[in-house]
DNA sequence: CACTTAATGACAACCGATTGCCAAAATCTG
DNA sequence: CAGATTTTGGCAATCGGTTGTCATTAAGTG
């Protein structure tokens, strides 16, 4: 606070008024803050000081430009305001903070085409990019993995690293514990069209449900909104099941809020199963059944992968593929089938 | 898809690329792409169309570092898991998009410390600066707002323009709802010690008390996350006030499961009312009384304001503050006091 | 048709750092 | 103490644009 201000001219000082300061050239000043070993540590020391006193910072653009690196890696989400995506930033913030990297967050809106500029845009922004969910094609995806070091979440592409949040084999524990209850016609409520965590959930539901011999239908496909869970809720009850696995949380918990306005009661007439336990799913009425996900570990593991990427060190080779487990968190919203 | 590819070096195109192809000056291509006008049209369009055949993209660190703009805005955040920060967020990322700008989005953990450093490194990485629930002093927030363009979001301090949520003026009409209902012995469940927002609602709520004549007690300061409603419900409990205005949502949701936990029934033994209307506050159990915030529009309006600062234009002058009406919502969880 | 005025585009300096190259200085060796 | 070897630090080019200056060209006017 009472530090010596030099007062000097207004604009942020530079490594020029370092050097000057210290009557060294500006080279020097770049080569004591960077690579240290290569400056006398006398030298050193003053120049550290200097940089100290004037309260330098570096110019991230400056730094940026000529050496090629940004120390940026840009995050894209579907949508900033669906509640999964809380707990994924935490995460691959909290990684990159610890990295001394800064995160470049970004909404694509469910968009593929917003999506492919923005990745066009952090070409040159971000060393590396983390692609949550992503509605891309595959070969798009791969083409813009060969541009720059990339990891994708949720999304398996041959060739891009990334980390899977094993939804599908959850799938079928909760299909068993539907099962366990009871229930013999259930429903699948779909996620968007685009969405290969939808598919692949539905993939796996269905071939354990053949292998179970019980009868499973598909119905949507659903936006992941809480407000599809309006539609999702009276195609079920039209189509005579009585339990849902949801895509996600947000339909399911639309879908209480709809069978309550109906009158139709959760758990005695109809079971609801979610999926990635988001904020919200604990305290929702009744209390949602889920596959839960940890999701904030999802976002780190990614992050770790990308900085491996970006900083390959002799160390250990380097993961292309992280699946993180799920299972099954039982809550208020299934019960025995209705007989 | 098909277009043709000139399969140019590896590395991405520069506007000497483009120079090159067209037989102009570096400089020639700048000025066309940017101040159009200053440019022959057909030569301008000669040089439009060699720049999409290259599919050149601006490389924005070079366009920062010389012209000094950086087309980025820094937004700072709390705690990005907070849900009140989704809506405020997608507001700001919204309005950004719609001008040209990137949002280069903060988590500052809660801490004055984490939030001064950001502050500081995104002097040289963002034209403008939008600071939500700031924990830093009023002075630091001054000297900040002096150093480059800046809005606040609830938080007043004098000479740094800001968006305003009215919760205080919300927080009489939540005030007269519960005494409607009968209930004469209330409590405020207080926020963070640092925030302006706690300070200010708690203010108007203990004044209107007086001039109604009824008694309203302090609890707190706590933590606004689900976990702190637990300390917080059982401290009302103890207190024997039978009604209590919370600082946020994410409290007031945690009291409710705190309560049902305990037996204690809401709204029959303890009616609850929140702030904010987040994510949630409709489908808990029961659905929260709460006072609504316009928060993405918040967010938009805050980008406005400062847009404004950064292109003043001859057209209106710059608002400096900016004052959101908030307005009562009356769900379940506020019924007539036990008698 | 000669002359003024406006429009145009090339040149080069600059933004703030990084980094390859080389000379000067310091250290070590015999 | 001279000669070989290693450090150390300065110079200058470079990253990819922007922008001021100025010469050139085109258009407008009497």
């Amino acid at each position: 606070m009472a530090t010596t201000q030099p007062a000097a001219a207004d604009r942020p000082p530079t490594i020029h008024d370092i050097a000057a300061l210290c009557g060294v050239a500006a080279s020097t000043v770049s080569r004591a803050l960077s690579s240290p070993d290569r400056v006398n540590i006398r030298t050193r020391q003053r120049i550290e000081a200097a940089a100290a006193q004037l309260h330098y910072i570096p110019n991230s653009q400056a730094k940026a430009l000529s050496s090629g690196r940004t120390g940026a890696v840009g995050v894209l989400v579907p949508d900033i305001t669906n509640p999964f995506y809380f707990d994924l930033i935490r995460g691959t913030q909290l990684q990159l903070k610890a990295a001394g990297y800064t995160q470049l967050l970004v909404d694509t809106e469910e968009s593929d085409e917003v999506e492919a500029s923005t990745l066009e845009q952090l070409r040159k922004s971000a060393d590396g990019i983390v692609v949550a969910a992503s509605r891309l094609s595959d070969e798009a995806l791969l083409a813009a993995a060969a541009k720059m070091p990339m990891v994708t979440i949720n999304r398996d592409v041959p060739g891009v690293p990334a980390v899977l949040i094993d939804t599908p084999s959850a799938t079928s524990q909760a299909l068993d514990h539907l099962i366990s209850l009871g229930h013999t016609r259930i429903a699948y409520i779909a996620g968007p069209a685009t969405s290969q965590s939808s598919t692949r959930r539905w993939t796996a539901l269905s071939e354990a449900a053949e292998e179970r011999g019980v009868e499973v239908c598909r119905l949507g496909p659903f936006s992941p909104k809480t407000q599809s869970g309006a539609a999702a809720a009276d195609a079920a009850v039209h189509s005579g099941v009585t339990a849902c696995i949801a895509f996600n949380d947000l339909i399911a918990i639309g879908m209480l809020q709809r069978l309550r306005e109906r009158g139709i009661r959760v758990p005695e007439h109809m079971s609801i199963v979610g999926c990635d336990d988001i904020f919200g799913a604990d305290f929702c009425n009744p209390p949602l059944t889920t596959m839960a996900s940890p999701i904030e570990q999802a976002g780190r593991v990614a992050i770790s992968m990308l900085l491996a990427q970006l900083n390959p060190l002799a160390g250990g080779g380097i993961r292309s593929r992280s699946v993180m487990p799920t299972h099954l968190t039982v809550r208020g919203s299934t019960g025995p089938a209705p007989q």
